[in-house]
This record gives structure tokens, sequence and C-alpha cells, in this order.
DNA sequence: CTAACATAGTGGACGCATCATCTATTCCGC
DNA sequence: GCGGAATAGATGATGCGTCCACTATGTTAG
């Protein structure tokens, strides 16, 4: 653990700056979602990724994966969202110790109107900001950083 | 709200991956701060700002402030690290509505014994993953849209 | 076949974050 | 001064996220 050089100013920078405004723009969209919707940031991310598939519905390990949520997270929040009607659980057949989470006419109806106005804020704030090529630079690095991130934890 | 231009593909691929990102560097930090020390991530970076002044000490307000939380949340939060030895509250006598959070001793020293492998870990997750010119980029992105963050909310 | 192991999901406990509300103090206009 | 507004902070309720332990089912090696 020794001889861990400190981060320079443009690093402590950088890294400062990426954390501040990933907070606050965290903190902004889940404020608008709440206002404008009765969705909060996490249940509208699970509604997307059910929404995006023909059927409407997801093994929990499967959506897990998608997420890169833990299961445990996806469990307690997918039992919330039921609770809400927003989604139901499914007993799947093939594999009787899994299940399907659908999204229900509720969920639906719900994604869809919070979505045009989350994606106005997302651009407000943070898309429309930005020139591509600033937009190019960063999903390059988020994506090294991301493969790298596999192979980690004691180097 | 009518008229929303979605997100194009690489518009969505930059907003994704950093998503994406974000969420697993953070969730590494606080595992890694967890195993390796007593110390939660929010700990930790009120430890540093505190550590940062001469005296060790700071006004709530001023803390809210300098790490961007709300004061509700620093309140919770400043409770539970006195109630864990690692802070005091000071009342201030100079505006007796006030108070300051000080680093003891105990705080002191976990910050220092956490501070190596924190810094390890985010350079080996995210800082050295990334050249001196993708720093730059992202340093300049984020304070681009940091600025524009508080003209927000009804545009 | 069966014993060992892996995988899918659940559930409780606990710390964290937000919201709304509340008290105490200070600031400011008149 | 004084009364109203702003500010500093605390607090309770509630939802969220992680860790850990657990059940149940499926998979595989011998």
């Amino acid at each position: 653990m020794k001889d861990v050089p400190w981060l320079n100013e443009g690093e402590e920078r950088a890294w400062r700056a990426l954390q501040f405004m990933q907070m606050r723009i965290e903190g902004e969209l889940a404020r608008q979602l709440a206002a404008d919707s009765g969705l909060s940031y996490p249940d509208y991310v699970v509604l997307v990724a059910l929404t995006d598939r023909t059927d409407g519905r997801m093994r929990l390990f499967e959506l897990c994966a998608s997420l890169g949520w833990e299961k445990s997270r996806l469990s307690h929040h997918v039992t919330r969202m039921a609770d809400r009607g927003l989604v139901k659980k499914v007993r799947c057949d093939a594999d009787r110790r899994g299940a399907f989470v659908a999204v229900t006419k509720k969920g639906q109806k719900e994604i869809e109107a919070a979505a045009p106005g989350h994606v106005r804020a997302v651009r407000q704030l943070f898309v429309d900001r930005l020139t591509p090529d600033e937009l190019d630079v960063i999903a390059i690095a988020a994506e090294k950083v991301l493969a790298g991130m596999d192979d980690w934890r004691e180097p």
C-alpha cells in the first residue's frame, strides 16, 4: 500500500468535477421525475429496460445483468414496484426457481408519460451542453474504464 | 413538453456509458473503503473536506456548500459520524444558531489510514486508465455542465 | 443415483438520502 | 426598536441500497 502517487492537478480536477456533476445531475433527474410523474429514477430505469422488450418482460437475473444491479437490490425494488402496480411478477415454468418481471398497463402508461420530460431534462442538463466531440470522448473513456473494471479487485 | 428529440446514437452511447461507469465506480469505491477501513464513502468525503482546513473544522452550512449536499443530509450524517467518534459538533458563539463540525483524533487517524487505499483505487479504476487529454476533456465538459446547472429548473 | 455445488430469487437489518416540518436565531426595512 | 423574512440546523417518516443469511431448484461429478 506504499508509494501511492497522489492525484495531480489535472487529474484531481477531472475527478472532482465529474463526481460533482454526476451527483448534481442525478439529483436533478430524480427531482424532476418525482415532480412530474409518480416514478423514481430507479423505477424509470427498470421500466425502460422492460418496455424495450417486445413482450415487456424479463427474467430477474437478466434484468440484473442488463442494469448492472445486484440481485438483492432488484428483488427489493421489484417488490416495491409490484406493490404499486407498475410491474408484476410471473412465475417461470421452464425454471421453477425463477420468475419474470412484466410491465403492467399502469407501468406502461406511466413510463410513456414520464419519458419525454426525462429525456428533455437529460438534454437540458447534459447532452445539449456538450459538443458531439466531447460526447464522443466521454463515451470512449467511460467504455474504457468499464472494460478495465471486470478485471479488478486485487490486481 | 412536446417535440422532445430523443437521444441519437452517439448521445445515448455517451449518456449510458457514463451512467454505468459512475454506478460501477461508486460501488467499487464504497466496497473498497468498507473493506479496508471503517469508513463509508460519504464519511471519507466529509473527513477530507474537514482535514483540508488547518483547524480541521467547518460550519455545517459551509460544508454543505463545499460538498454540494443538502443541509438535512449533512445534519443526519454528521450526527451518525459524531456517534462513532469521527467528528464532534462544537457550538458557535459568533452565531448561536450555528455549529461547527470538527475532526476528532480518531477521525484524523482513520482518514489517514484510508486515504492511500482510496487514492489507489481511484487511480486504478479511473485516472490511470485515461489519457491526460481525455481527463482534460472530461474536466472541461463537467465544469460546463455544472456551470449551466445553476440556471436550471424551469427554463 | 446421489452428494456436492451452483444459480435464482427472497427477506431482514442497517445505514444512507430526501422531504417536509419545526425551532432558534439573525438580518433588514421601516 | 420591532415585526417579518431569511438562515442555521435538527428531526421524523419513508424509500432506497447493501450485506448477509436463507430457501428452493437445477446441474454435474463420481
